[in-house]
DNA sequence: CCATGCGCTGAC
DNA sequence: GTCAGCGCATGG
């Protein structure tokens, strides 16, 4: 709580939106070369605080229906990552959007002290949440005021962040729509009065326009006068600061509270019910900032279950099913990003033969994605990759050929995932990405046949233990990856349900030996490849099984437990960097990372693990890993102090004027040109291909 | 936002 | 062995 007349904000405890951008309020500038007003950073989660129904800042509106929660096991990594750089403008990319708003999260955080020189002093507990909506075209008005993503000098480049307020709004055609705005923070200096923004997908609508005592090119943040800083006290003009919120009047300023969390203005006697005297209270929060602090989550604890789950039948007494524990509905810990989603052929460092336990592993692997499809692909351009589980009777398994089905044409009423047949499946969604890989025109009334069937879309393909019932082929335990099929036809057809179903004839092609033949099993061996099971799963079944054995007194021994260490050496072995195949590199492969003479070190750390093959893969992708987006750098520029960086990441850190290596801090020199490495990114696009599609 | 889904689990 | 029914990722 603070008085008007005092008018300075109580320091308080720094709170940030689950969103995780955060605005930044610089009391002091050493040095201003080195900080832009407003920049966005990343910082240390201490504890968390769940955002209670009527809070308005701090959190996206619950009212609009768009919330943020963060994706499974970023947390945590966010929570380990140190010496945050609040110089780093990258927007975290760990949330997504959900439609769960109970799931959403204030977090209390410390920030540690900017590392050594201390360029900037700055008082943290100023730091401010930003409450956001998310906007699409049709919600934008003029007079929002948004947070854009967007570099109005080179519109080619995205990474930009600033506040602008919405001046007009053009939609030039469907796919081309213009927003002009006024920047009132962050902007590029040179366009501060009007900017034109090409609209990019979505906006982020501000709340409290104006809570954040902020504006661009005032960087005088040292004394907060006892007049308002940003009206001065000018009865005339309209100020979100000093005028009460509720009735917008200034007058009474002895009578103002100040919210502790959004500092806005409130008459005591504008409020509901109304107050009769200050209160005594060193904290005071408005109306729309009110926490429960029932429902703060301290350090160390983890997150309350959420009114969502909490109506669940998993959270009912009546139910002893453990889900979202077990297999069945956990989510998942990693993701693949070496490739994009819609990559077509093998995920380097993954080869045949490769088997996991449970679906969610090959998602994590990046080698079908969907936890429970059998088709991955999108309906216009075609399949990357299929699951053989042997749902279909009438599938035909040959090994190198088999029959596969569509999917669809199940009631799945209920809530669930497979059901029973009742309709005809059409040629549309998954069906006709399947269908597209076939080197054939679409023909989704009779089916196509390829003349060509090798010139077709390759499919990752993928037999589960599951179709052992229909397929010899299909692995004992698990899901193995099975190499590249083509497309060769597909056709409709009743199927044994009774209902039309599409059909589709798949031909191996891969170089890779089939992991059934001899070849493929001597190479399996080689690899030292067994069956993958999710981290702790061994252990917890391990575990489990004793506990059992006790309930029942037996002492048989278990010969699942034998089996189980025999795996777990095995796994040791291999992360130990044992013998397998070796990685074979191709003529012009060594010789361009002859010519990386920039990189030679830590090629030759990588080289090093030449022999541990598919491993090979994975330390590259460690070794040339950007430090500011922590992926695989993508037009790597090699500094002279030897630190790949993205040129994109390295550009931002320029905007904001930080002219050092993003990895050690060696001075670059603020007219530093970034050269990409081309060398590097021909080989890292040979390594791992198609993995600069997405950035 | 909504629809889809060849997994997985514990209960019976 | 059979069965209901859940989270989650993904596409649209």
């Amino acid at each position: 709580m603070t008085e008007r007349c005092s008018n300075l904000p109580k320091p308080k405890p720094v709170e940030i939106s689950s969103v995780g951008f955060f605005s930044l309020t610089i009391n002091e500038l050493v040095d201003a070369r080195d900080v832009s007003i407003g920049a966005w950073f990343e910082a240390h989660i201490e504890n968390v605080t769940r955002a209670t129904e009527g809070r308005k800042n701090g959190k996206a509106q619950a009212k609009s229906g768009n919330s943020y929660k963060r994706t499974t096991g970023s947390l945590s990594q966010d929570h380990s990552r140190e010496n945050a750089n609040f110089l780093d403008s990258t927007p975290s990319t760990s949330y997504t959007d959900c439609t769960d708003t109970d799931e959403e999260a204030i977090y209390h955080i410390k920030y540690d002290e900017y590392p050594e020189n201390g360029i900037v002093e700055m008082d943290t507990k100023n730091l401010r949440p930003r409450a956001r909506t998310i906007l699409k075209w049709s919600e934008l008005k003029v007079g929002d005021v948004v947070m854009v993503n967007y570099n109005v000098e080179a519109p080619e480049e995205r990474g930009f962040w600033f506040d602008a307020e919405i001046t007009s709004l053009k939609e030039i055609s469907r796919t081309n729509k213009e927003v002009h705005a006024k920047i009132l923070l962050g902007g590029p200096e040179d366009a501060i009065n009007d900017c034109r923004i090409l609209f990019i997908e979505e906006m982020y609508k501000i709340e409290k326009p104006g809570a954040y005592p902020l504006t661009f090119g005032d960087g005088d943040f040292k004394s907060i006068g006892p007049e308002c800083k940003h009206c001065r006290a000018d009865p005339d003009k309209e100020c979100h600061f000093c005028s009460c919120y509720l009735c917008g009047g200034k007058q009474d300023a002895h009578m103002q509270l100040l919210c502790d969390e959004c500092n806005m203005a409130y008459h005591i006697y504008c409020l509901n019910p109304p107050l009769s005297k200050i209160p005594e209270d060193e904290d005071w929060y408005c109306p729309s900032c009110k926490n429960d602090s029932n429902e703060v989550v301290k350090a160390g604890e983890k997150l309350k279950q959420s009114k969502k789950k909490a109506k669940m039948p998993s959270a009912s007494t009546e139910s002893q099913r453990d889900w979202g524990k077990g297999m069945a509905c956990v989510g998942r810990t990693k993701e693949c990003t070496i490739v994009p989603s819609n990559h077509y052929g093998p995920i380097p460092g993954v080869p045949v033969g490769t088997t996991w336990k449970f679906r969610v592993q090959v998602s994590e692997a990046g080698v079908h994605r969907p936890h429970v499809g059998g088709i991955h692909g999108r309906s216009n351009d075609g399949a990357y990759s299929l699951v053989l589980a042997g749902g279909f009777e009438d599938e035909v398994d040959r090994g190198d050929e088999f029959t596969y089905t569509g999917s669809g044409g199940r009631d799945l009423s209920g809530n669930k995932r497979i059901g029973e047949h009742s309709f005809d499946q059409t040629l549309t969604h998954m069906n006709r990405a399947l269908a597209l890989n076939c080197d054939a025109p679409l023909d989704d009334k009779n089916g196509a046949e390829s003349k060509n069937w090798r010139a077709g879309k390759p499919v990752r393909v993928v037999r589960s233990s599951k179709g052992r019932r229909i397929s010899k082929y299909a692995p004992e335990e698990g899901n193995r990856y099975d190499g590249i099929y083509k497309v060769v036809k597909y056709w409709p057809e009743i199927g044994k349900c009774g209902f039309l179903v599409w059909r589709y004839l798949l031909r191996r092609d891969d170089i890779e030996p089939a992991p059934w033949t001899s070849e493929g099993m001597e190479r399996s061996k080689k690899l030292g490849l067994s069956v993958q099971y999710p981290e702790g799963y061994l252990d917890a079944m391990a575990s489990k099984e004793k506990k059992d054995k006790v309930k029942k007194q037996t002492v048989k021994r278990e010969p699942t437990s034998q089996k189980e260490s025999k795996n777990t050496s095995k796994a040791m072995r291999m992360g130990d960097g044992g013998k397998g195949e070796a990685f074979q590199l191709t003529q012009q492969q060594q010789w361009l990372i002859k010519e990386d003479c920039m990189n030679q070190k830590l090629w030759d750390e990588v080289l090093a693990s030449l022999k541990e093959g598919p491993n090979f893969l994975k330390k590259l992708e460690q070794s040339f890993m950007c430090v500011c987006c922590q992926e695989l750098v993508y037009q790597p520029v090699t500094t002279e102090c030897l630190h790949n960086v993205c040129k994109s990441c390295l550009q931002r850190s320029f905007r904001a004027e930080v002219f050092t290596c993003p990895a050690c801090r060696y001075n670059l020199g603020k007219s530093y040109t970034m050269v990409p490495n081309k060398i590097l990114q021909t080989l890292l696009d040979q390594f791992f291909p198609g993995y600069s599609k997405g950035r």
